[in-house]
DNA sequence: GGCATCGAGTCCGAAAAGGTATTGGACCTC
DNA sequence: GAGGTCCAATACCTTTTCGGACTCGATGCC
């Protein structure tokens, strides 16, 4: 099982790293800003360490954020390319 | 987006897949059987095109559902492979 | 025909996700 | 350095989603 992670949860974090600012990110995806906090504290929890250093003033990735994000965007993207061709069948 | 698709539903599709079983696969999942047939039901209408044939007493594969289960697999043991490095983290 | 099997349908309670309002900390300006 | 602003976190509530128990309908077997 993999724990509890989900693809939404990994698309909130992505779109969170990009905007490095999560008010930005919630509205990208439309949801209001504390509930993507919560996700993002969520995976954290379940990474079992931080994706981002809070500053008063806004987030920063920290290194693992980093290299987290590069992760969750090849699998988000793997999701996307089993979908697309998922619409060509049968082929 | 990815519309609504989960990493759950691709879990349990696949373990149903693997059984040819509705029930069995449940079991194994420790959920009961109605929410399984009911996230399959769903994960059919997200692809448009049905997984497996119903046939009175059972369940059995579409060419389609064998098709889609080779994708799921794979994502899974992607997201599965990301996870076991985030372990190692730092590396 | 009678019975066992198995997935689907119904209904209800539990859990998760999302929204609004607010707080607390940090930075900036004067 | 006090006031204002920005931004994420927290508290609290509502809504949606998920899971469970029970049942039904269809099918296969004797």
């Amino acid at each position: 099982m993999i724990a509890s992670m989900s693809l939404q949860q990994l698309q909130y974090f992505v779109a969170v790293a990009e905007e490095q600012h999560v008010t930005r990110a919630a509205e990208r995806l439309r949801i209001s800003q504390p509930p993507l906090s919560r996700q993002i504290q969520a995976l954290e929890d379940e990474l079992g360490q931080p994706l981002f250093e809070r500053r008063g003033r806004g987030i920063v990735l920290t290194e693992f954020g980093r290299y987290f994000a590069t992760k969750a965007t090849a699998i988000l993207d793997h999701v996307a390319s089993v979908v697309a061709d998922t619409k060509h069948w049968p082929r």
